[in-house]
DNA sequence: TTTATAAAAATAGTATCACTATCATTTTAA
DNA sequence: TTAAAATGATAGTGATACTATTTTTATAAA
């Protein structure tokens, strides 16, 4: 069996919908991989266009800019990843186990078994280390707020913040716990791969110590006992 | 007494030393005010030379783009951050104290008695959390790393990751934890201010709650007993 | 099959950006 | 006093980030 996933994306990321025609979805496509290669701010609608064999001006019909694009792209990858969560912790009642797999998730590009047509998983897994934290680190974070583009990232923060807390109702810190780890299993392999110093990870080049670290600061966060709020069981 | 800090930069940051003339102070200080209002992206140093009241041609005999003059911006702040660490932990025996003071110094912007004559350390501040990870979010990386400039925001880390070892020799992740705090320092407060519901510091905009959940982050890790395997089903 | 219409391609153009080059003038330091 | 360094003034280039217009091609309803 295959299953096909279908990820409907916000309105206002796009001008018109990439899924729609086979124009779109190779602009979603092949800018994945000019990305990974160029780097973000080396990325233009003309060098992509080039590689598709379009215009310039065919692509802004799609995309106001290259920022929003960006968006779309990182946003995908967080509906997917709630998408993967949400298969993978379903029928798991251990808080626990479910953290971990979060963690392992989070931390590692594996092959899944849940394909998308156009889209190269492993290589967006590489730009959301590398870029994702670029869509809202901007000026205009709070406007793209409002208009809903961080959903996603919300949404997946919630869901691992709900299994913290579902672990330990009394631990205080469970979004920011919850961001925290979707951040660092980030910048961690980033730094793993470019500054190794700023890790325990040296040379290793192993995403599987990455993943022990969080889990050792997820766990050790919330088993601890000192501070509790006033709130019994 | 007026304590006077100099910082000595690394040569590899600029083409002609900005700390040697008026221009390149006026450079510095113009940019440090451009960069907050406008974000990194939109700043230009046409912009910048016409708020300074120079041109274009003269910056660019400081600093190569505009990228190395973020970086040396960033880096100066992380060199400013490790002398006031040092400065506010010398004579600390206590570890836990040592710690908290480090994160204190991380996650708030204080009025600091160590006054630089044309650096605003508080909008510097804002820089570091808004644009801060950008320095080495690119493909360049690695060059950079080379040229040795990112070695006063590894130093920092160094330095804390000591202490952390310190407190715990046995806890295995001393340099992650580090690199994590720190950014999370900024990250939280970051999504405190633009992104609320990452967190849990909601419409309080605290930064000492920010404070508090690091510290909950690093003791609890430190203090858990060596390898204690997390209950499995 | 015709015809409306939507999508894409082709082409051109503008303002700004990220530089580089040249030369004149002012400041400073020997 | 004079040479050298620093700055200013000015110009120019190629790329980027768009916008606009017109033609061609694909699609789908009548």
């Amino acid at each position: 069996m295959e299953i096909q996933l279908h990820i409907t994306m916000n309105e206002k990321l796009f001008l018109k919908n990439p899924e729609h025609t086979e124009l779109g979805k190779k602009i979603i496509q092949h800018s994945i991989r000019l990305i990974d290669d160029n780097g973000f701010e080396a990325f233009t609608f003309k060098k992509l266009a080039g590689d598709i064999g379009t215009t310039e001006a065919s692509i802004y019909r799609y995309f106001e800019n290259k920022h929003r694009l960006l968006i779309y792209i990182v946003a995908w990858y967080w509906s997917w990843l709630e998408y993967r969560v949400s298969v993978h912790t379903n029928n798991i009642d251990d808080p626990v186990i479910k953290l971990k797999k979060v963690i392992q998730l989070l931390a590692t590009t594996v092959e899944d078994e849940i394909k998308t047509s156009y889209v190269d998983e492993t290589i967006l897994y590489q730009i959301i280390i590398t870029e994702g934290s670029k869509t809202y680190l901007t000026k205009k974070v709070s406007q793209d707020n409002k208009d809903r583009l961080f959903k996603p990232y919300k949404d997946l923060c919630a869901v691992i913040a709900a299994m913290i807390s579902a672990y330990n109702p009394n631990y205080p810190y469970p979004k920011s716990l919850a961001s925290t780890i979707i951040e660092m299993a980030h910048f961690q392999a980033f730094f793993m791969k470019n500054l190794p110093s700023l890790t325990d990870f040296g040379a290793n080049q192993n995403a599987a110590d990455i993943t022990l670290f969080l889990e050792d600061l997820v766990f050790s966060s919330l088993s601890r006992q000192i501070n509790p709020p006033v709130h019994t069981a």
